[in-house]
RNA sequence: GUCCCCAUCGUCUAGCCCGGUCAGGACGUCUCCCUUUCACGGAGAUAACCGGGGUUCGAAUCCCCGUGGGGACACCA
């Protein structure tokens, strides 16, 4: 058996979407998983809807969640170049072709591919137009996911515009004949279209690739398949709100496709040696957007810290977010590392993190009001000031004992004195453990931040 | 409308091929526990074999028919 060799072939007419993340995504897991190649191929025939913007999209979305090719624009390959746009010249050869076999004509400037069999005209309904239908006998194909799946092609099909470019099924026929394709994987949206594309194969006298139709992914609300339209559709988007590409991953390879056991969180590696084609499935699999946040979150509390500190460092660079940046990197790190354990998302760091890079934070008017008019907050805070000035700031544990005791002296218990705390040095009821965000800011801002809301 | 694909908790799914398990796991939701806020975590609860016929001692599993969902029917890809 010869080399597996896979294509994800994207068209760049618009940004880069979950669907199509997840075809290149099945299609590079079996290349890895069989040691074949990944060939990248930009479907860009349609030159009045393509973009060079686009096409940068799909190059950093592919990059960003790890799936590189082995051929393809960039890195180049034996079979290219790999921009249909550039292979204009193959095209008009495989055109040659299949005319001295006689199985093309022009018709209203276009060139048909000609199907072979008895001919006769039928008015349709549905188009509101008369065609003209073969009689011919069914194309089969061996799908390695549905099984055979029947289908008749019976009417001959444009495959060169009038304005002289080749259309999409001729040239995707071609370049996997000339790429050398073994397996064909893509969505099941294809399927009706590969009745054409089997005729195409058998017309070019060329061996039939393996076809995999995988399942679509649905919207999460409505009915239909997911579009670049609907919410959370885009690659970029979740590049954007700082997702983890490797939790994208693994939760787009459980999108139709499962380990048959129980397993969920699976490193990259561990996909790739399980993922095949008997594990696909062949329903539908709807959208969810809570659990990709789950599996989001999962990875991010298990990220070594410099890992978690290096792209928090990233995230607030994409978005602007100075003020971190503008810290002490140690002490920023120091920020970062105590509320990793806190934190569900990336975005939320900006505004959870806030009060720590300014003396002007904002103080949430409810809980203020909540917070003070509770028993003796003032009182507390007074008592729990007389404490730090003197206590060891040196670790969270030192701090926690010190409050402990005063409470314990006191009467009282550690939430009494926690809640006007934290109101006073972060503005807020949420955050990191106090012991943490005293030990962090530093006894001064502490007990100024104090001595603020004292006196408030 | 025609053709093609599909059908297990609200969602992702295991089980189906090779009929016999209280139909398993995860997300979500709810309850409790942990606790120094909020999270994480732990324990539990909730919830499904689309319907009808067959075949069989026995059907989620095999067959047929409905129904439902999805897709394709372009000189888009």
């Amino acid at each position: 058996m010869s080399q597996v060799r896979v294509r994800f072939a994207p068209s760049p007419t618009g940004f880069f979407h979950i669907g199509s993340a997840r075809t290149a995504l099945f299609n590079w897991l079996y290349a890895r998983h069989t040691g074949g190649v990944f060939v990248l191929r930009i479907e860009d025939t349609d030159q009045a809807r393509n973009s060079e913007e686009f096409l940068n999209v799909i190059y950093d979305s592919l990059t960003w969640l790890g799936m590189t090719w082995d051929e393809g624009p960039k890195v180049g390959g034996e079979y290219g170049p790999y921009r249909q746009s550039e292979r204009a010249h193959i095209y008009k050869e495989y055109l040659q072709k299949l005319t001295d076999a006689g199985r093309t004509y022009e018709k209203d400037g276009a060139v048909w591919f000609k199907l072979i069999g008895e001919r006769s005209e039928v008015f349709d309904e549905h188009r509101q137009k008369t065609v003209t239908k073969v009689a011919v006998a069914p194309s089969v194909i061996d799908d390695q996911i549905r099984g055979r799946v029947e289908r008749i092609e019976d009417e001959d099909f444009v495959i060169f515009r009038s304005d002289g470019n080749p259309v999409f099924h001729f040239v995707n026929v071609v370049d996997d004949i000339a790429m050398k394709i073994t397996h064909v994987i893509r969505g099941e949206d294809h399927l009706s279209n590969t009745s054409k594309h089997v005729e195409l194969f058998k017309a070019f006298g060329a061996p039939m690739p393996k076809f995999a139709h995988i399942p679509l992914i649905l919207k999460q609300n409505g009915p239909g398949k997911m579009s670049k339209r609907d919410q959370g559709a885009l690659i970029e988007e979740y590049q954007k709100r700082g997702y983890l590409p490797e939790a994208l991953v693994n939760f787009l390879s459980l999108l139709g496709w499962s380990p048959k056991d129980d397993r969920e969180k699976m490193a990259i590696a561990d996909i790739i040696a399980l993922f095949d084609f008997p594990g696909i499935n062949q329903s539908n699999a709807r959208f969810d957007d809570k659990k990709l946040a789950h599996m989001n979150m999962a990875y991010l509390l298990e990220l070594p810290a410099d890992d978690f500190v290096a792209r928090a460092r990233v995230y607030f660079e994409k978005h602007n977010v100075t003020a971190p940046l503008a810290a002490d990197a140690a002490y920023l790190r120091e920020v970062l590392l105590i509320s990793q354990p806190k934190i569900k998302s990336l975005e939320e760091l900006p505004a959870y993190t806030a009060y720590f890079f300014t003396e002007d934070f904002a103080v949430d008017a409810k809980v203020r009001d909540k917070v003070m008019g509770k028993g003796d907050p003032k009182a507390r805070l007074a008592e729990l000031s007389e404490t730090l000035v003197t206590s060891d700031f040196s670790s969270d544990t030192a701090i926690e004992e010190a409050i402990k005791a005063l409470a314990t002296a006191k009467g009282l218990g550690f939430g009494d004195y926690q809640s006007v705390a934290r109101l006073a040095v972060s503005g807020t009821n949420v955050g990191p453990s106090i012991t943490g965000m005293f030990r962090v800011l530093g006894r001064e801002r502490v007990l100024a931040r104090f001595a603020r809301l004292a006196s408030a």
